[in-house]
DNA sequence: TGTACATCAGTGAACGCGCGTTCACTGATGTAC
DNA sequence: TGTACATCAGTGAACGCGCGTTCACTGATGTAC
């Protein structure tokens, strides 16, 4: 990481950060080039000094998005682990819980994004790609050595979709509900005592 | 259901399942009230004759898309349960198919869309969760009697966020690794022989 | 059965609007001497 | 240190386009006698 920024880096810089908020908010298609330059406090005009095009944005914002909700979730989970909880509960923990339900914004952004992801642009698509398997990745780490080699894909799957289905459902209480069993199910599955 | 519609009931109906499946291949945002029109081979003008506004198809085609999944769902787990499969992987099998990821236009409308239901309209939020809690229930109903209470909650992520996950990843070889990831998870946990 | 008329489903032109993109310009920043 | 000029980041008006929506009209369907 360069620290000397020009200016021009500066705002380039402040405008993915904007972006990658946005995109998690609205999705990709509620993202406009206007409202993201005047969120980020510019006008419109200056957009294609540091893009090629909004699709260009997209593609950096959602990388942007992944690194950065990356760093949250490892923030939360090195906290619970200075509580005595196991790699994999710490991370099952902070990734399902009600404040990344609430927090889109500056959730995952794949669980924010998933269904609308086959829907990209190709550069799009490998960004979201990469983001996945750093996911993937990351389960990967902490899932205990004895279990099956391709349990990091359903462990996944199950936190996406969790977090997915918590977000549709209208009442708390079953979003909770839906967090608690699958808290509950992986738990038992791969942090047995 | 009554068979003798008007010629007006049968163009609406059209509408409706055209819409159904456009939702699924281009999502909420990328339907276009002409685009439905010409594919159910209409002008746009006449719309509004059978629709108060692109919101209130939104939710119709909603609905139908999550009525005519279920029901192909159905022909599926029924023809694996004559080739002696349980109730349970019967369904499994069906959902997490590579004939399902590929079918986005016929599949599970929730796993196409999950992710942008947040940011629907509440007529659309309302009829996304009745689809959903459909889907759970059809999920409870063949999940072993000994299984814990919730346990179709933290299936059902499963279920949607494989799918997901597999139309995500661009390489169709990782696509299956996921849904095989996921069948073999929930088999062993609630299909122990 | 045939004619006259009312009803109705669908047509196609038009609207206002917001979008992504372009571009001539401005005012600030930085460099040369 | 101060002045003159070149570079550069950002401004704001303008563009073409496609969208959701409206509406006067047309041609087909159905009903009355």
């Amino acid at each position: 990481m360069q620290k000397n920024l020009t200016r021009k880096e500066l705002t380039h810089d402040r405008i993915v950060e904007t972006a990658s908020r946005v995109i998690r908010r609205t999705g990709f298609d509620g993202m406009g080039v206007a409202e993201i330059m005047k969120e980020a406090g510019l006008t419109h005009g200056g957009f294609y000094a540091h893009f090629d095009s909004r699709e260009a944005l997209l593609a950096e914002a959602l990388e942007r998005a992944g690194r950065d909700s990356a760093k949250l979730i490892t923030a939360r989970t090195a906290h619970r682990r200075t509580k005595g909880a196991s790699a994999f509960r710490a991370l099952i923990d902070a990734y399902l819980s009600e404040s990344h339900v609430n927090a889109v914004e500056h959730g995952c952004p794949i669980a924010a994004l998933a269904s609308d992801v086959p829907r990209q642009a190709p550069g799009v698509r490998e960004v979201a790609a990469g983001r996945l398997q750093a996911l993937i990745a990351r389960v990967q780490e902490v899932v205990p050595a004895d279990a099956a080699a391709d349990s990091a894909l359903a462990i996944a799957s199950t936190m996406i979709g969790a977090i997915q289905l918590a977000r549709a459902l209208p009442d708390r209480q079953q979003s909770n509900a839906v967090l608690a069993a699958c808290r509950r199910t992986l738990l038992e599955q791969y942090d047995a005592p």
